[in-house]
DNA sequence: GTGAATGTTAACAG
DNA sequence: CCTGTTAACATTCA
């Protein structure tokens, strides 16, 4: 991404909408986004090259393994922070009135919709189905009322748990990711799921199908 | 050396 | 044109 409209320009703002990275500065914003393999650093480089950086009259930006693009227009021209897991502005009745719209489809797929659960990835996905006690190959419009507004409950709970331990460089143990038993001793489940190929765990005796 | 992993999208087939 | 599938990206760790 050519970076020389960002000569001379303060970077102003850092914010998020899910797995967007946005570096605003006066005049436009930079969305990064990390993919599977990324890192972004900060005063610290990697062997490796950069695959986007940006330097400071005092410090840098080092993206690796990155996607790095100007945005089109203003970060809230363009995202919807009502959805974000991790937003001050997330509305859960908001996004209980998208659901309806995917009634047919399995829960699974719709928890990582980042139109409708932005931020929400294979790990996240996995731990609040369990959580919620929510087989993940449910059909969402079947799924009760009071559960799926449990579901999304646990799903800003645990984005924000999640958030907060890494922050102190720790990690939340998993219950069913990549597990082979959940805490409590029931076995857990993996299949992988036929479209995108990523796996899923859980409890068959804890998570209930909704069919 | 092998395989798998916190994700998305362009290209392709039908 | 719409829908679904595959490949590509390219690093790190076990």
């Amino acid at each position: 991404m050519p970076t020389k409209w960002i000569n001379g320009k303060k970077l102003l703002d850092i914010r998020t909408w899910g797995k967007h990275l946005l570096l605003v500065f006066a005049n436009g914003a930079v969305k990064i986004h990390l993919g599977l393999f990324g890192d972004v650093l900060i005063n610290e480089r990697k062997k490796v090259n950069r695959s986007f950086f940006l330097e400071f009259a005092k410090g840098e930006i080092n993206g690796y393994v990155v996607r790095a693009e100007k945005l089109k227009a203003s970060p809230d021209d363009i995202y919807d922070w009502c959805t974000d897991v991790l937003s001050e502005k997330f509305d859960s009745h908001y996004v209980k009135e998208l659901l309806k719209e995917q009634s047919k489809k399995t829960i699974d797929d719709v928890l990582v919709d980042q139109k409708i659960f932005t931020g929400v990835g294979n790990i996240i996905r996995n731990e609040v189905l369990y959580r919620a006690g929510i087989h993940p190959q449910s059909i969402t419009g079947k799924i009760p009322a009071a559960k799926i507004s449990l579901l999304i409950r646990e799903a800003v709970k645990y984005a924000r748990l999640f958030y907060n331990q890494l922050e102190k460089g720790k990690r939340v143990p998993f219950s069913v990711y990549q597990q082979e038993y959940t805490p409590d001793g029931s076995e857990v489940t993996m299949k992988i799921l036929p479209r995108s190929k990523r796996k899923i765990f859980f409890s068959e005796h804890k998570q209930r199908l909704y069919k």
